[in-house]
DNA sequence: TCTAAACCGACAGGTTGTCGGTCGATGCGC
DNA sequence: GCGCATCGACCGACAACCTGTCGGTTTAGA
């Protein structure tokens, strides 16, 4: 049987049968078949529409970072909350268990996987590009009010998120201790960084993660 | 023809044409079948020695990591130089650039391309497993010594190192200036980090990098 | 001579991407 | 309202490749 649609209906279609299988069982273990099943269309069709397998990938997780984007400048952009929490809440965003992600945590389970080292890469490499420049603009404005004393924004926000990537894993650090040890030393070396009072960050960062979790 | 050698010796020749291949061509590019021409041997022969095509590449990095971990070791181990030296002298060895590598500069090349993903993940891990805890003693040694002052010797060390690898890697940021940035950055957070006395990085880093470049 | 480690290569099974051809909605002249 | 042309969406057989297996063979050495 035949049934046709218009180009971008068939495109999601595609991504979200890549997304759930994905996420059931990693990139390298689905195949272009499996995703052909699940959609119920032919060979020819996803060719037509993805010119390759790791298309079909990049186009995913442009998908699944755009919303995470979305929701890391609507975190940045609440100017009634002071730019400390701000910068919590967005840095919270990147994270599944934190973020409360609308996209299912499946994906992030298999992406630590050695086989899905590739998926891992894409999509860390969208976060820096895509919220780092969110949270530099925070830092600056903290520059700007006084509470934060920062030479390098960008640099020193691109170490923050780049380590908070391994501090809030818990698929990681292997004892919970490790991992506890990994957030306090997060928070502890961000105001340091920052340049930023003592303890001003502990005490909204807490208060969030207990709200969060 | 057929040539009987020793199982290690063999492993060996395997790892060599694995790493030239792979190298040239990355990991995902590299086929089996290439690394069995390049070598001389017959299929069965290659799985007879190792049970996959990863477990080649583990093997290969595992015998990277193992001399990059011997020139860390060596470079932090050298009791007549200042502390805060050896730490930098040991970061430089991660970096193939500035480490004066034996091994070829080929294979850092790929290893960021997105077909090497697991290559490149699989070093990381190596890398965060190997050499943060030798800069970890560094960083505590500091600490008794009253030049450091930091409250989490391995999470900074991580987040150091974890830095380093984007910062010193001149096939990522775009823009020379941007690199140079990073770099600058680097040094000006690890001091701040690890509670040094400002400026006390900056000159011996200096120093070190026209050696090396 | 016997044994076991090292080696061989045909082969099964599975994967990705291509390509010529088909179908169906849409617009157009009539 | 009705044939008809057009083109985007779709199909599935097929080529090319790739990994890992397995039964059998060779060689070194006890």
């Amino acid at each position: 049987m035949r049934i046709v649609k218009e180009a971008a209906e068939r495109k999601n279609e595609i991504l979200d049968a890549a997304e759930e299988l994905f996420a059931a069982r990693g990139y390298e273990g689905t195949s272009t078949g499996d995703i052909l099943d699940r959609v119920g269309i032919a060979r020819g069709t996803l060719y037509y529409h993805f010119r390759s397998k790791e298309e079909i990938l990049d186009a995913l997780i442009e998908r699944l970072n755009r919303t995470m984007i979305a929701r890391a400048e609507k975190a940045a952009g609440d100017r009634n909350i002071p730019v400390v929490e701000r910068i919590i809440r967005t840095i919270l965003c990147m994270n599944p268990e934190t973020g409360g992600f609308p996209i299912g945590h499946e994906v992030m389970e298999q992406v630590h996987k050695p086989q899905n080292a590739l998926m891992h890469q894409k999509m860390q490499q969208g976060l820096l590009d895509g919220v780092v420049p969110v949270i530099t603009r925070l830092v600056e404005e903290g520059n700007a009010q006084g509470i934060f004393h920062t030479g390098y924004p960008q640099e020193t926000t691109e170490m923050l998120v780049l380590y908070s990537g391994i501090a809030f894993d818990s698929r990681l650090g292997g004892e919970p201790e490790q991992e506890a040890r990994r957030v306090r030393a997060f928070i502890h070396n961000t105001e340091i960084l920052l340049g930023a009072e003592s303890g001003s960050l502990e005490a909204p960062m807490a208060l969030l993660f207990t709200q969060v979790k």
